[in-house]
DNA sequence: ATTTTTGATATAGAATTGCACATTGACTCT
DNA sequence: AGAGTCAATGTGCAATTCTATATCAAAAAT
């Protein structure tokens, strides 16, 4: 999925764990976007990134900058974090109840909290 | 703190917010590094992510890749995620918790949790 | 006092991001 | 049909990351 197989400079140190992390950091991204209800375009108009390059974040083509992912996830009311691997369930956990249990289907395209860690229980 | 203001690409686009959130990522690395009593260069070998650029990085000074991202998060033993603003106090909270309350100091460096989320309060 | 470690910094070069811009196919709506 | 929106994709280009390598001063350890 990544132009290059994701930054060939670092390739060999880059583990499955890290790519799939990276893929899903982008879908996340995604996730939190059309749960918002926003076009591509109509993100990066808040965020100040372009279409094109939105629609290859999303695809996990790129390996973008900290930068990047920050003005997104802000866009989409997102915040970025580090935490601990020993609270990530805890965290998970936490996150699926502050998000809206049942968001009813209004037009105005209810903006739900769109969650952040996945269930990547690791090494 | 930024070697060219940080992204000039972009940087009219970037807020102040902005700046101070990716300062903070690089400071809340450089904390779990010492907290885990690592070296640049120890953590380098475990991130495979040479001494001269992990400088760098807790610097402020580059705009770093989220794969560099990820490995030295991985390497420190924390996890990237994307909180929703709404349950940012609550993560916060929890991740305190999480951190060990008292760590007495073993000469081996203990290696206490290091937390993720900072005060920032925003707009 | 000497040695070692640590972190900051410099250089050069390769690779990639991110941008502007344009285009395209798939949908939807009128 | 025709217009409009959306997302994916291509090109060219500038700016930046990142690596490898080496050096240096300060701090730590012997």
């Amino acid at each position: 999925m990544f132009k290059y197989a994701l930054n060939t400079q670092n390739n060999a140190e880059i583990g499955i764990k890290m790519r799939y992390e990276l893929e899903n950091i982008a879908k996340r991204l995604q996730t939190a976007r059309i749960a918002k209800g926003l076009s591509q375009r109509e993100l990066g108009a808040l965020a100040g990134i372009p279409q094109a390059q939105i629609s290859r974040i999303e695809a996990g083509a790129v390996d973008l900058r900290l930068s990047s992912l920050v003005a997104l996830a802000r866009a989409l009311g997102l915040e970025p974090a580090l935490v601990p691997r020993a609270a990530v369930p805890a965290v998970k956990s936490l996150i699926r109840q502050t998000a809206e249990p049942a968001a009813r289907f209004s037009e105005d395209a209810a903006p739900r909290p769109a969650y952040s860690l996945d269930d990547d229980d690791d090494d």
